[in-house]
DNA sequence: TTCAATTTAAAACACTCGTTTAAATTAAAC
DNA sequence: GTTTAATTTAAACGAGTGTTTTAAATTGAA
């Protein structure tokens, strides 16, 4: 029997999830495919390499995510020329919850593919992400930044970078995190709550105003 | 020749240097022992193995930085039992910029390879952590929970783990941020500026009232 | 049905890793 | 100065990795 439910979808089905729980350098091919239920070497018959399987896996979630997060982001700004920095996080959470729709987990997943890829992996994936979907991250910052005009550019671009540590270090180990405050709090959240919790840290952190005596 | 300077301290100033520039298992023994000029077989010899060796890195910091950090935060708070959280937080800077006075680059590869050691590693450097310097922990989230008191625990936990996040994030890219901002912007970072430029985002974030309608 | 292209399969390749072994060397104790 | 313990050395081990190769099976079109 060959080609049943398509080998690359198998193989890509398997690695996201394997790729999001435990990294991508501590998944192997050995484990993909045994997960997947197909051969070592199809793989690299399919993708060509490693990198290129995990290239693969993001741009699956990125070509959904970034066209509806760009369209999201334009219609709040055209709707409300002065929506607030909370607005425009705010505009996001849809488009990532859509991505339950696309695949069972699909939001949790691809938060934490994106921040195992910010994390690991100097090169290829940085590249990667930012030669593709630059026009999408640039209209983000843009948008941002004219949300908070009384921030100048160098430290928007400092806390941008805070900001994205935030969010993929949470999103990394929200599973971690989530159980422990279900232990010690009795809160029971789902991805969506730890989204809402995490716009308004992030929103004031990035509004805040600059302290010219800390400069 | 034999013991030319201690080939233990050889080892940790080698390790410590790559890990903070590479994390940890992307950094091999071979590769350390290389840099060290030591034998490769001295690590199990004088660690007994490379977990060991990682725990070993870290202690000789967190011995220094745990105790200082926390008599200054107890210092703060005798002084001023009012004090904010940015006066918590910022207690924490002189402490860590002490570090570049026990090594070269201390206080820079000291928040390198707590971001590491967060950001890898799933159990073993946790529970290192958690168990030899929980006291101390508990210290500072007691100090950061009473200095906001209107932020309930478990609101807490969380905004302590995104802060942790943007912590750890930060340091673990600071070099590569630090170019990137003296290329776009013309400025001139050293990591205690990219320290003061962080804590009114932290202090921002962990404070700002909750919203009762996204709970 | 035949034939060529695609896909799967099993095995081996070449390499890196942490660790261990056993001998050689050095430093310390008597 | 001899003996004893601590340290350093070189070599090998065993397990794991991504990738390539070779051949077999399967597919779709002629």
């Amino acid at each position: 029997m060959a080609n049943r439910s398509d080998t690359k979808t198998r193989i890509l089905d398997a690695a996201e999830k394997l790729f999001a729980e435990r990294g991508f350098s501590e998944t192997s091919l050995r484990l993909i495919t045994s997960k997947a239920e197909v051969n070592l070497a199809s793989v690299n018959y399919h993708f060509g390499s490693k990198k290129e399987l995990i290239r693969a896996v993001l741009a699956r979630y990125l070509d959904v995510f970034m066209p509806t997060a760009a369209d999201a982001i334009v219609a709040v700004r055209n709707a409300d020329a002065n929506a607030s920095l909370n607005d425009i996080f705010s505009t996001l959470v849809n488009p990532l919850l859509d991505l339950n729709q696309v695949r069972a987990d699909g939001t949790t997943t691809f938060l934490q593919l994106l921040g195992r890829g910010y994390i690991e992996s100097q090169g290829h994936l940085r590249w990667f992400i930012t030669t593709h979907y630059g026009k999408y991250l640039s209209l983000f910052v843009k948008a941002v930044g004219e949300s908070a005009p009384h921030i100048p550019p160098a430290e928007m671009f400092w806390r941008l970078h805070f900001t994205l540590g935030t969010v993929v270090f949470t999103m990394a180990s929200a599973d971690a995190l989530t159980e422990i405050a279900a232990a010690d709090f009795g809160e029971h959240n789902d991805i969506e709550a730890v989204i809402r919790k995490v716009i308004p840290y992030l929103s004031a952190g990035v509004s805040v105003p600059v302290n010219k005596d800390a400069m």
